[in-house]
Parts: C-alpha cells; sequence; structure tokens
DNA sequence: TACTTTGCTACAATATTTGTAGCAACCAAA
DNA sequence: TTTGGTTGCTACAAATATTGTAGCAAAGTA
C-alpha cells in the first residue's frame, strides 16, 4: 500500500536510491570500475549477496554495467547520477563541522 | 561489520539519506510545513511507526524541527539539503524518457 | 595437473519495515 | 460538561529486507 512508487521520476529514482548501499556502490565505483570482489572490499567487505542485487537493480537501471575486462562500471548515465551528488559532500562537510 | 560508517561525512549523510522514506519526507516537507498526519497522507498514506521514526531521526540531524503552530518543517539545513537534489528531478525526467 | 582467484548462489539469522488497532491529549460544539 | 472529532503517537505482530557464512563452478596460472 504505502510503497505505492509515485508516478514522478524523481520518486522512481529516490526508490532505487533508497535502498540501502546503492549511493554507496556508485559512489564506489566513481573511483573507477572494478571487479565483484574489489567493489565488495571497497564497501568494507559488503556481503556478496546485497553486491550481487545491488548491481543487479544498477545494471536494470542503466547506472551500472559489466564490461568484458575492467568489471563493473558506472554507464554515461551512472557517471552523470553521481556527479549530481558532488555538492552533497561539500554539504555534509559543513553539516558535520556544525555540532 | 559491513555497517561500519566510513568517517567520511558523506558517508554518515548517506547513511541517514538512504533509510527507506527518509528522501520523500524530505521531498514533501518542501512543500511546506505540515502535521504528522498530514506528512503521513503526503506520503501515501505510510504508517505512522515509520513516520515517527524517521521524524526522530530527521529532527536529530537538524534537518526537520517541530514548530509549534504549523506542525513539522524543514530547518534552514534542511532546506539547503533538499535544494540540492533539485537538479535530481530533471535528472529523473531524462532518465525515465530514454526507455 | 593442482592451486588460486573470481563471480556468484543457498540459506539461515537478524534487523527493518509495515499495517492495524487504538489510546491519551486536545479542541469545539451542544 | 459531555459528546464527538481530530491529532500525535505507541504497541505489537506480520511481512520483507538485509546480513554473514559457507561454498561451488568456471576460469586463469603455475
Amino acid at each position: 500500500m504505502s510503497n505505492s512508487p509515485s508516478s514522478r521520476p524523481i520518486m522512481q529514482l529516490i526508490d532505487i536510491l533508497g535502498k540501502k548501499w546503492v549511493l554507496r556502490i556508485l559512489w564506489e565505483l566513481n573511483d573507477g570500475a572494478c571487479t565483484f570482489r574489489q567493489l565488495q572490499s571497497r564497501c568494507g567487505d559488503l556481503s556478496p549477496t546485497i553486491i550481487n542485487t545491488r548491481i543487479k537493480d544498477l545494471c536494470a537501471a542503466r547506472f551500472v554495467l559489466k564490461t568484458a575486462d575492467s568489471g563493473y562500471a558506472l554507464t554515461a548515465q551512472g557517471e552523470e547520477l553521481i556527479k549530481l551528488f558532488f555538492p552533497l559532500n561539500d554539504f555534509a562537510t559543513r553539516w558535520m563541522s556544525d555540532d
């Protein structure tokens, strides 16, 4: 019932981004393509179950793709998306510092 | 183990924003302050349990506050944060349209 | 061939999310 | 001052999601 995703695109996007580890995974992939196990490691030894389900979601949403050579990588769209989060980095720093 | 929040501020922020309904709640509050039940309604009759726990988190993070008169509202920081998401709106629209 | 690494699945344990019911405080009309 | 409505919120059980461990099959390497 309450999980009804609004038809608004932003809500669809938020549905994806709001899942645990999704932002983290995108963030880590932004440092460069990597293998499954490397990605696990970058995310603090996150369990393979989650990496796997998230990667599937992200591939389906076309933010991530599996390359033949270098493993998993952001798509152009994925890069564009994560770039939108860069200002959040500055914000987060300011936010943490006024405690 | 794998829930270890990195010390990086952005990760702390992502920890908060990555919880279900948090972005939605901020997004809805951006349309103006409202009461507990109104907020529930705006979020598609989301259960009070969640509204309540999320509101507590958001108040603790100082993105939301409880006003004497008009109910729950974004703080200045909350407004600043949600503004950073506006570009996402445009992105989401483009993203949805190229299917 | 034997050894290692890699991507990934199975599965059980744990935690989170969800829905329903409803209560106590407050207001407003009668 | 009693009746009725609304509001903010809690209790609690059921449904889902997340997590960790173990390990397997495929592919590369020596």
